[in-house]
DNA sequence: CACCTTGTTTACCACACTGC
DNA sequence: GCAGTGTGGTAAACAAGGTG
């Protein structure tokens, strides 16, 4: 076989296995070198073609997949391990600290120690936990909102969170929360124009910290969509423009991993206020607005 | 107080990515 | 396939905290 022929992977179902065996390598490897020639030779397609498919499977490059993968398994060890943040960096693949420091800040929002210090604080609070005191906050009466997010299964329990970000790139993330069986209100501070939202439904059984830290694929499920907020009075209220129902499902290999520290931050002050009988710090708001 | 370890920031460079 | 652009890489300087 040449080396980049690729000619018995060229229908769909083969070229989806190409992209899985690659992001399986990448997840064995994360701590060596993994340049885009190496990658593409594994599928085996020419780079720019790998390029091209891997991005129509998982919606990201493969260089920014593999990084999303870094850096999920960095905040897995910083929660579960003692290691520092030093020899994690080395685990994950940075021979550089100073690298691994400013590109998990960019990702997560958070630097390294002060994420663990976080995650640390919520590890061990059962979802269940929690649901009692988002109940009641989910909708604030009389706030505006741009978006009602429904679930189209409605017999799950569990915690619904909801993001949205801009279709067309940007760092700006707006998350949202309820219990199920409530819909998750968007803030009216989500600008109008083509967006999409992401949703994830935590299992009351289990740690809040596993879905979002460990990424454990069993207390989560996931779903996609678009999403078009039309022109309108940011400050009418109370107004739901529009109503999502997003289908969801078992998280993919090919699903980037979630690595904003917002939700996680954000359920950590509900968590803390809820056990002290008061509000969360968050702003009421717009209680999720990523920085 | 000096030194050491660990974590963060910054400047510059190479290469991955994107638009044509 | 090419060329311009932007992202991610390294190394080094700086900061903070701990210890003798």
């Amino acid at each position: 076989m040449g080396l980049f022929s690729g000619a018995d992977c060229k229908d769909h179902g083969g070229r989806l296995a190409a992209i899985v065996r690659v992001i399986e390598h990448m997840k064995r490897e994360l701590s060596r070198p993994l340049p885009l020639e190496t990658l593409a030779r594994l599928a085996p397609f020419s780079p720019f073609y790998f390029h091209r498919v891997f991005k129509q499977a998982t919606s990201m490059t493969p260089a920014r997949f593999l990084a999303a993968l870094r850096m999920a398994e960095a905040r897995r060890l910083l929660l579960v391990s003692s290691l520092t943040v030093t020899a994690i960096s080395a685990q994950v693949g940075y021979s550089s600290v100073g690298t691994f420091t400013t590109q998990f800040r960019r990702w997560v929002s958070l630097p390294p120690e002060r994420f663990r210090q976080l995650a640390r604080q919520l590890a061990g609070v059962s979802v269940s936990a929690l649901l009692p005191v988002i109940r009641g906050r989910a909708i604030v009466a009389g706030q505006a909102h741009r978006a009602l997010v429904h679930l189209d299964t409605v017999d799950l329990p569990g915690l619904l969170l909801a993001a949205v970000a801009p279709r067309n790139g940007g760092r700006n993330e707006w998350w949202t929360a309820a219990p199920r069986p409530l819909p998750a209100a968007l803030p009216a501070t989500v600008p109008p124009g083509e967006h999409r939202a992401r949703v994830l439904l935590l299992r009351p059984d289990r740690d809040a910290t596993a879905a979002l830290v460990d990424g454990a694929p069993d207390s989560f499920l996931v779903g996609d969509m678009e999403l078009q907020v039309p022109a309108g009075d940011q400050h009418a209220r109370p107004t739901a423009l529009a109503t999502l129902t997003v289908p969801v499902r078992q998280v993919r290999i090919t699903d980037p991993p979630l690595l904003s520290a917002t939700p996680l931050r954000w359920l950590l002050g509900v968590s803390q206020a809820g056990w002290r009988g008061r509000a969360p710090v968050a702003d009421e708001r717009h209680p999720l607005r990523a920085a």
